[in-house]
DNA sequence: TAATATGATTGAAT
DNA sequence: ATTCAATCATATTA
């Protein structure tokens, strides 16, 4: 039964082309991916469901239309015997019960392998990591600026990223996303980052900087720990992730 | 084109 | 539910 609905979620078992609109809309919805979209993959796509479809109907055609001969061939054969023994017409009924279940369980080991195929070519066309594309640099300037300056707690709170994601302009999945691959990718060698370490925290220095010098007290609001002094170290011997 | 970088997914652990 | 670790699939770089 669910498999029915999958079917006919994804347009497999609905009408016979209108359906495929409605597919290809649940799909691109369910991608929720950017704007400018497909047409070249997207129609592959597209040709590739419709093929899994019409395999299917035939498949069900013909399973119906070898369902039908086998009750007709069955109930003849019956009819046959009524000559020479009593055949009650309970009796039939409950052959044709027998054979109608024997072949709907063939018809959902159909329908299930259809939709195996649909969840494959879905995974294989719908896979966010084929449309991947890299951050504008801005985007991942914000990212990192927070990461070095929270490196002793790189975990923003739910708000912060969603704070993040807005002045990215990318979704708090991806901020996450973003997160979780940048902790583990820097605490797998922190060697690599130092580099970019040093250079973001020496510019939150200078920002910090920069706004005591404009303002009248010296303060340091939004960088609770690590940014040593102004010029040069900023190596962290010290513990990052937890 | 090989090597590396990077965003996304998956599965396990908590 | 969130994070980690491994991995995938693509992008970018050397």
């Amino acid at each position: 039964m669910r498999l029915d609905n999958m079917l006919l979620a994804e347009g497999v078992s609905g009408p016979e082309k209108g359906g495929g609109s409605a597919a290809a809309a649940a799909a691109a919805a369910a991608s929720g991916g950017v704007g400018a979209d497909n047409s070249a993959e997207h129609s592959d796509y597209r040709a590739k469901l419709s093929q899994i479809r019409q395999i299917y109907h035939t498949e069900l055609e013909k399973y119906e239309q070898a369902c039908n001969e086998f009750t007709t061939h069955v109930m003849n054969l019956l009819r046959e015997q009524s000559r020479t023994r009593p055949i009650s017409p309970k009796e039939i009924e409950r052959m044709v019960g027998i054979i109608h279940r024997k072949f709907s369980s063939i018809q959902m080991q159909l329908k299930q392998s259809t939709c195996e195929a649909v969840m494959i070519l879905r995974s294989r066309f719908l896979d966010a990591r084929r449309k991947r594309r890299n951050f504008n640099k801005q985007a991942t300037e914000i990212l990192n600026e927070y990461f070095y300056s929270h490196l002793s707690n790189p975990y923003p709170s739910e708000e912060a990223k969603e704070e993040l994601a807005k002045k990215c302009s990318i979704t708090v999945s991806q901020v996450s996303n973003w997160f979780g691959n940048k902790r583990i990718r820097y605490k797998k060698n922190i060697g690599k980052f130092q580099e970019e370490a040093n250079m973001y925290a020496a510019r939150t220095a200078v920002n910090a900087a920069s706004v005591s010098a404009h303002g009248s007290q010296a303060n340091s609001p939004s960088t609770p720990n690590s940014a040593g002094g102004y010029p040069s170290p900023c190596y962290q011997p010290d513990r990052r992730i937890q």
